[in-house]
RNA sequence: GGGUAGAUUCCAGAGCGGUCAAAUGGGGCAGACUGUAAAUCUGCUGGCAAUGCCUUCGAAGGUUCGAAUCCUUCUCUACCCA
């Protein structure tokens, strides 16, 4: 066991925040273990690099002897978050949520220690809740409190709508600390001002307010925006490591050293090459999610695909020409059974006019032309991707 | 409840009777160059059986040879007053 500044040492780590320090080091030196919360929305069901963050901190924790508490939002999942702006989230049915509270876990278990995680529902609590009671909690709050939120501010500053169950996000997320007696609870960065509402809720039971620890958001692929399923720009948990392995080689080299520091806790070494890191990088976590073999798989099947150029070396999925064998068709139906993705006549025709296709490291850009599809050849559908042919 | 402004393609935002699938910017995609990096340059960015046709400008009606543009009603949003 680790003594309670070691503990401090380790846990403060890679954090882009704690309220504070003190109190944490004052909660450890209790020597029982704290009950560390995590809340998660069971909206979207994939777990991409971005949520592993927070993920890997609270396994941290267990892995110090401490609770795992993770709150499934199975409450506020059907109340629908409107954040986006104007789009309005349809609300989840029940079903939805528990196949996707389900999954979830699932995943989220590839990072945490399953035996040492409680899994709670807030709508064990909230569905509970008398409207007196909605009323009596709303009460310990106050309009101006709320209204410091930056988002709030920021859309009240810009003539946007606020919608006032979006007020309570932060009060119901506040109450879930109370209900679990959190010693702490860790969120992104953007969840400071919810987790400050939970200590204050905390202070109003007379309980010991909870330490909060927030963790530096990840940006996606593209580097600016954070990294999220509706965005495009994630690399999911669960991937298959070859698709991993790419997504992570596409990103930049300041992205590279920022993931490196976030994900795997280490500098990047300057007296290699940015490329061999950045390999290095996607190995890394293709190891940790899959295994050290499927990642020595993966960065050969690039290298063979993308530095040498030796199609024949490598492995791809293969699609089999149906009954179209024109190119038009045959670009269009292979994006949608082998990449899932429905792109319109004229967007395939668009890249195809473009270059973007290739047979055997060949040009076409004849939408109509219908070449030989022999087994064995590589259709090239844009930069990142192609198929062989059956 | 009263008043004012507004709702345009992924986003922001022009357009205010025909020359509008709709300027411009952002984003995205593709090509060249590269390290599937960055930067840069170029092109594309509603759909289709595609030198043409079809459906879009909050919704439904109407005026007109012709409507994103004018009129009516409705829905929604913000601001001011209560």
């Amino acid at each position: 066991m680790k003594s309670p500044a070691e503990q401090l040492q380790a846990l403060t780590r890679g954090t882009a925040r704690v309220l504070s320090e003190t109190e944490l080091l004052r909660k450890l030196e209790r020597g029982t273990p704290l009950r560390a919360k995590l809340g998660v929305d069971p909206t979207s069901p994939d777990l991409h690099l971005g949520h592993s963050v927070v993920l890997e901190k609270l396994r941290q924790f267990q892995e110090l002897g401490h609770q795992a508490v993770l709150i499934i939002g199975d409450f506020t999942a059907q109340i629908g978050d409107p954040t986006g702006r104007s789009k309005t989230r349809p609300p989840l049915s029940r079903e939805e949520i528990l196949a996707n509270a389900r999954t979830y876990t699932d995943q989220a278990f590839r990072i945490l220690d399953r035996a040492r995680t409680e899994v709670v529902f807030n709508g064990d609590w909230f569905n509970k809740m008398s409207f007196t009671e909605v009323i009596q909690l709303n009460a310990r709050v106050t309009m101006q409190q709320m209204l410091q939120r930056e988002d709030f501010k920021n859309r009240i500053a810009n003539d946007q709508e606020v919608r006032l169950h979006e007020i309570q996000y932060p009060i119901v997320q506040g109450w879930d600390s109370v209900v679990v007696r959190a010693d702490v609870e860790l969120g992104g960065t953007d969840q400071l001002f919810n987790i400050l509402v939970g200590r204050d809720l905390q202070k109003t039971e007379g309980m010991e307010p909870q330490v909060v620890m927030c963790l530096p958001i990840l940006e996606g692929l593209d580097g600016v925006q954070k990294m999220s399923k509706s965005l495009h720009n994630y690399v999911g948990i669960s991937e298959a490591p070859g698709e991993m392995f790419g997504k992570l080689m596409s990103i930049s080299d300041e992205l590279m050293a920022r993931y490196s520091v976030l994900l795997l806790g280490e500098e990047i070494d300057p007296s290699l090459h940015p490329m061999e890191s950045k390999k290095r990088l996607a190995a890394a976590l293709v190891t940790r999610y899959h295994s050290a073999t499927a990642a020595e798989a993966a960065r050969e099947n690039w290298e063979a695909l993308f530095s040498r150029k030796d199609l024949a070396a490598v492995d791809l999925p293969v699609f089999a020409v149906g009954d179209r064998r024109d190119l038009l068709g045959v670009v269009a139906a292979a994006y949608e059974t082998i990449f899932s993705e429905t792109k319109s006549g004229s967007e395939v025709r668009r890249l195809i006019l473009q270059g973007s296709v290739q047979l055997d490291g060949t040009k076409l850009t004849d939408p109509k032309s219908e070449p030989i599809w022999s087994t064995g050849c590589v259709l090239k559908l844009d930069k990142k991707r192609s198929v062989r042919i059956a």
